[in-house]
RNA sequence: GCGCCCGUAGCUCAUCCGGAUAGAGCACCGGCCUUCUAAGCCGGGGGUAACAGGUUCGAAUCCUGUCGGGCGCGCCA
């Protein structure tokens, strides 16, 4: 008899199980992990240990009762009590290697899940303001957001692409100024550049772009229409790199609208009607401290401008009434002084937004490595390094790649000579030549690969094989752990540490295009089930998935 | 001074909603091999998980404190 071919249906058994054994506990929640150990089985459960106390038996005796009642399903795995009251699962092969009918199967949507049923959910990522080029922190951001972006999707979200800009405010009037500073030092006039003003070159160049045009105001005079074109040509600069990196937004959403829209004023209204409201020293402040903010925050200064909070939650308030109750922001870790401003503002509102809301992932710096010293500037921003740098220097993959591998809260070192090199030290390398190379396999046997669907899989009977196979099954769980933690690293490290290194090990065990039929066509399921589960993960992290190489 | 994040092998890092002997790559040591693409293979040594307490049947994981690193603490955004 064989035993259940999919962790769903294993686990169900389990919770049957369970019921039969203890009628009072049905309750429980059924985990099943998959043992580092491999003598530990294919699956271990802790359910015994959890309900040990509940039940006022013995953890090993809990756990004698389930598998007794375990073994009386007809599609029951072997069963063992091992530790305090681990219950071991072992499958049976044929049930191990089904996975690989189902990859072959399903294709390019081996993977996904339903776990979002279509709900929308909205991803708010990299939201620079037009003010220079993009850095590096936004380059981590791009990664990060859209690789999150995709793996919602892959759960069944329908998922919104957001990027939010400051178009007004004081550092865009910095901005302008910078840059009629240039105009005027280019005329040779002896003017200085704005206290706290920018000094990349590109300031210089939209100076010349600007008298090149010249609009009128070849002197540089009208600064209101500096500032329009400065940011206009900032932002086409941004999405021109965004492109070149592969990334796509569904919807840009301007801070000034909010003004011209009556929303900051609205924002501000309800806040005040609140209750949470009070003046002193000619500003109006908000009580933040009511909801776990360490001061309580200025809404409107004395000279009766807003600062960047009240549009920020007026932001957020429009968010959750387009229909968004998920959302997740991308942002640096600098910034994560907003997080318990803006939720407080939300609670202040009283509109019964849930008191976590929005979800916010907030990376870590980014440190750039070269020939063994760190890299700081970039002769175009001045005193950053660039997303088109980096970029230029190493290639869109593996700056997507290396971008996603670390957990978003450790500090990332970001290595462009070994980006660069094509060894195996070099995890994007290693994953797209361990495609590569399957797609080698699969033309030299140039045989049609959707026949291997059915392949009779005994004869797969190494290690190696099954090592493969059961590693290939949990591509699903993978994603949707990613998925619900905002986690990419997890995919990433997957797939280098997981799939290609278990299969380098077997590339080099054993040959895949062998004299006996059976197994040659058993291998090249395996092969064919591999490098589709490659190509998946790569495509949700934006990274190619090369043929040749 | 206060707040957030981090501290795991010589190095780069996984594991963190508590689970079995803390894993992987690089580096190091010892054997073997010459290819379906040019990622060689197998084995070995290497750990007080910063430190000290606490909770628990069980702590790298949760709590408290100390030390060290990063970031943030404006009527800037």
């Amino acid at each position: 008899m064989s035993s259940p071919d999919s962790k769903e249906r294993l686990a169900s058994l389990v919770r049957d199980a369970v019921r039969k054994a203890f009628p009072e506990a049905d309750d429980v929640a059924i985990e099943l992990e998959r043992p580092k150990n491999p003598a530990h089985g294919d699956f271990a459960t802790n359910v015994a240990l959890q309900l040990a106390r509940r039940v006022g038996r013995k953890p090993r005796e809990a756990a004698e009762a389930i598998v007794t009642a375990l073994g009386q399903a007809s599609d029951a795995p072997r069963a063992e009590i091992a530790g305090p009251g681990f219950i071991n699962l072992t499958l049976s092969p044929d049930s191990r290697f089904a996975v690989v009918g189902r990859i072959l199967e399903q294709g390019n949507a081996f993977g996904r899940a339903d776990a979002g049923r279509g709900g929308k959910f909205m991803v708010e990522f990299v939201s620079a303001n037009p003010t220079g080029p993009l850095h590096v922190g936004h380059g981590r951001q791009a990664a990060l957001g859209d690789a999150i972006s995709t793996l919602l999707e892959w759960q069944g979200w329908r998922v919104t692409r957001e990027f939010y800009y400051n178009d007004a405010g004081n550092q865009i009037a910095n901005l302008a100024l910078s840059v009629q500073a240039r105009i005027k030092q280019a005329r040779g006039e002896a003017v200085e550049m704005p206290k706290d003003g920018y000094l990349g070159d590109y300031i210089r160049e939209i100076a010349r772009e600007y008298v090149a045009e010249h609009f009128g105001d070849a002197a540089g005079e009208d600064v209101d229409q500096i500032r329009r074109f400065a940011v206009a040509y900032l932002r086409n600069e941004q999405d021109v790199d965004l492109r070149a990196f592969g990334v796509k937004f569904d919807s840009y959403f301007l801070e000034s609208s909010l003004y011209t829209d009556g929303k900051v004023l609205e924002a501000v209204m309800m806040l005040q009607q609140g209750g949470h409201t009070y003046e002193s020293e000619g500003a109006l402040w908000l009580r933040t401290t009511e909801f776990g903010d360490d001061k309580d925050r200025v809404m409107r200064k004395s000279d009766g401008t807003f600062t960047y909070f009240v549009p920020d939650v007026a932001y957020h308030l429009d968010k959750f009434r387009r229909g968004f109750a998920h959302v997740v922001n991308v942002q640096g870790s600098d910034h994560h002084s907003t997080v318990t401003r803006v939720r407080a503002g939300l609670q202040a509102l009283r509109m019964d937004i849930p008191k976590g809301y929005p979800d916010y992932v907030l990376h870590q710096m980014v440190t750039v490595m070269k020939g063994g010293d760190e890299v700081k500037i970039s002769k175009r921003a001045g005193s950053y390094v660039t997303v088109r740098d980096l970029i230029d220097e190493v290639g869109r993959d593996a700056v997507r790649y290396f971008f996603t591998m670390r957990r978003v809260d450790s500090q990332l070192v970001f290595d462009i000579d070994l980006a660069r090199s094509q060894s195996e030290d070099n995890p994007v390398y290693y994953v797209q030549y361990a495609h590569a190379r399957l797609c080698s396999v699969l033309r030299e046997w140039g045989g049609d690969v959707s026949s291997l669907r059915d392949v009779d899989l005994a004869a797969l009977v190494s290690p190696y094989e099954s090592a493969l196979a059961q590693k290939l099954a949990e591509f699903p769980e993978v994603l949707a752990r990613a998925a619900t933690e905002f986690a990419p690293h997890h995919l990433t490290y997957y797939l280098h540490d997981d799939v290609a290194a278990r299969l380098h090990t077997y590339y080099n065990a054993e040959r895949f295009l062998v004299e006996d039929e059976g197994l040659r066509r058993a291998r090249l399921a395996l092969v064919a089930a591999t490098r589709q589960v490659l190509a998946n993960g790569l495509a949700v992290l934006g990274v190619g998935a090369p043929e040749r190489m």
